[in-house]
DNA sequence: GACTTGTGCTAGTTCAACTAGAACAATAGA
DNA sequence: TCTATTGTTCTAGTTGAACTAGCACAAGTC
C-alpha cells in the first residue's frame, strides 16, 4: 500500500490518490476485505488535507471498489478482483496507441466517448 | 461533420469539441486533407466563444491530428487514419470494462496511469 | 466508556476554464 | 495586387472546481 502524490501535476490530488489505489487493486496488492489506511493518517503522511483524502475514498466508493463507514474505515470489496482482469487488457491497448502516435489525452477521450455512447 | 456540445457536462467545452472531432476521425468520417469548419462558424452555430473552439483545434494540432494555419484553416493530417485503427480495439475494452462493472472514470484513470508509467 | 473514523457543515484561497473584444499576420482566391 | 477569410496573440473579467481549514457529530471498534 504505497500512496504517492505529485502536487505539481495538473491532475487533481484526489484523482491521483484514487488512481494510486486502483493501481494497487489491479495489481492484486489489495485483497478483498482489507482496510485502507485511515484518511487522517494518509493526510498527515502526504501533507494534504483530510477532506482531499476522503474525497478520493468517496470516489472509490462510487465505483464500488471500497465500502466506507464511520468507525470502520474503507474496506476493499470483491470488485477489486475485477480491476485485476482489466490489468491485462489495458497495457495492450496503451501500447498500440503509443505505436500509432495517439496521445494519452486523445486515447482517454475516445474511450470516454465510446463508453458514454 | 456533426459537432455537438453539452454545456451542462463537467467536461470542458473545448475537450468535448476535440472529442467530437476525434470520433469523426476514428469513424473515418474525416478524410485526410479535409478542412474543418472555420472556428468562427463553429462558435456561432454552437453559441460558444471563438477562443474555445480554437483551443480545441490547437489541442488536436498538438496531437498531430490537424494542421493549423491562418487563412487556410484546420486541415486533417494522415494521422487521422491511425485513429481509425484504434476504433476497433477500444470498443472491445470498453465492453469488457462494463461487464466487470468498472466505471468510465476508473477505466480512463487506469489507462492514464498505464500510459504515463 | 474511550477511541477511532467517516460524515457534514461553513468558509476562505487559488487557479483553470470560459467569455469578450480587439489588433495582427498568413493564406486563398478573384 | 486587392480583398476576404482564418488562425494568432494580447488583455481582461467572471465563474466554478479543487484544495485547505476547523469544528461538531454519528457510527463503529475494542
Amino acid at each position: 500500500m504505497l500512496l504517492r502524490v505529485d502536487p505539481a501535476s495538473t491532475v487533481p490530488l484526489f484523482e491521483q490518490l484514487a488512481a494510486s489505489i486502483r493501481m494497487d487493486a489491479s495489481l492484486g496488492t489489495l485483497r478483498v476485505g482489507e482496510r485502507l489506511p485511515a484518511a487522517r493518517d494518509v493526510a498527515a503522511s502526504l501533507d494534504v488535507n483530510v477532506h482531499t483524502v476522503l474525497r478520493a475514498y468517496q470516489l472509490l466508493r462510487e465505483e464500488g471498489l471500497v465500502d466506507l463507514r464511520p468507525g470502520r474505515g474503507a474496506v476493499v470489496t470483491e470488485r477489486a478482483a475485477n480491476y485485476g482482469e482489466l490489468g491485462e487488457a489495458i497495457p495492450r491497448l496503451v501500447e498500440r496507441a503509443k505505436e500509432l502516435g495517439v496521445s494519452v489525452h486523445a486515447l482517454t477521450a475516445m474511450i470516454r466517448q465510446e463508453y458514454t455512447s
